[in-house]
DNA sequence: AAGTGGTCTAGACCACTCC
DNA sequence: GAGTGGTCTAGACCACTTA
């Protein structure tokens, strides 16, 4: 009997991943407790518990008090999406940015607005339209509307030298924010800017930020035909 | 000068997200070192560590050695999105689930598939099509590749009173995993599925898992027009 | 070379939850 | 009530990186 000895943090995450991997822990199977684990290993209690909350973040293991931890029944992993900032997105292709401003006005927004930022009817806000581009190509078309009320100056802000969307990652804290996914078929408008034809499906990303209840700003990207979003898991 | 003590992990995070929401640090700015930290509010440096963690894997700070903790630039925050078991989607759902099996053959793949799976030319794998559906309505359209070589028990397994989806699941362990997202037009063959029009634009997630560089299985969920995935930040 | 975060340890107490 | 994970502490050493 050696007892290898497991020092590091990593370690015992990785002994435990191959246990579970190797169905010597079955889904659904009580593993010992960390007390256990750590004898076991010959490491102390909390470099156990650290790896056991790591692999629990990632959904393999479900731990409970006095219940203790098993093995997911369902390990369906979580996998962490970076939310874009368009221009990053673009040098990390290895790709040249820039963008134009297509329209900038003041007005009242129709009603799925008004519901998704919870504003009052009658409040005007400042709508945006810009175009993104990676190597001159139309990568993204971005429809914005910003409070005025949360962000007041962004009524200053002409967004010619900076996209309205790196303004306000720079300039505004929001404290949550919804983001949805989905596609839509192009209209005659995005074709046009994509040089498709109408009715392209095309990928869509929407996201409302907001500060302590006060909606900031909801932003629709559509991103160009064919546009992926990549993760690993 | 009232000394409040932050005594719990959960404390500290929320203070120091406070002051970089205030912008008391801005981003760029660098933070006091953990041990000052942990003299200011009053608790072990320990403590402080996991809070600036938690932060940092969230993408609002950059932690380097030596270099300190800063607020990051660009707090483009990481989301995390739970891959989804589609029976459990629609049972969150409060809807009833069941799939039909549509086809299962094996044959040889295209060669963007071979690609995918890395497999090599003339090997045949195991094809699966599965209709998802809720409340007895077109949910999401299946189609799958099986490879035999690293999953040989499929080849006994029918697929029908489990969806190929599942089996996988609970059957096979993968190490890692691709997973993509992308908007597609449907076909005269999905439009049928959903009773909808040839062309409609329809979410789609496509997944490879792999075992130690072998692939498993190779999939693509095509998601009733107006499908959204939604997550939170 | 030196400063910073990364981690381990041993012990302790607590919070939750199951029985 | 009792067992399990959740967390805090104080101290220590180490790894990495920058000045």
């Amino acid at each position: 009997m050696t007892e290898s000895s497991l020092n590091t943090w990593q370690a015992v995450r990785d002994e435990v991943l191959r246990r579970v991997q190797n169905r010597i822990w079955s889904p659904g199977e009580l593993l010992p407790t960390e007390a256990e684990l750590a004898t076991e290993f010959g490491c102390a209690r909390t470099t156990v518990n650290r790896a056991l909350r790591a692999l629990a973040e990632t959904g393999l293991l479900d731990r409970r008090r006095k219940a203790g931890t098993r093995v997911s029944m369902n390990p369906a992993r979580r996998a962490t999406l970076e939310i874009p900032v368009i221009r990053l997105d673009v040098v990390a292709k290895g790709q040249r940015y820039s963008h134009s401003l297509l329209s900038r006005e003041r007005s009242r927004p129709p009603a799925d607005i008004r519901a998704r930022m919870q504003v009052l009817r009658g409040t005007s806000l400042l709508h945006v339209k810009t175009l993104h581009m990676a190597n001159g190509q139309a990568y993204a078309y971005e429809d914005r509307w910003i409070s005025l009320q949360a962000v007041p100056l962004a009524a200053k802000e002409a967004f010619e030298d900076i996209s309205a969307n790196e303004w306000l990652v720079k300039n505004i804290v929001f404290t949550r924010g919804d983001v949805s996914f989905s596609a839509k078929n192009a209209t005659s408008e995005e074709a046009e800017v994509f040089g498709t034809e109408p009715g392209a499906a095309l990928f869509v990303l929407d996201r409302t930020t907001w500060r302590d209840d006060i909606a900031i700003t909801t932003v629709r990207f559509c991103f160009a035909p064919g546009h992926r979003m990549h993760t690993e898991i």
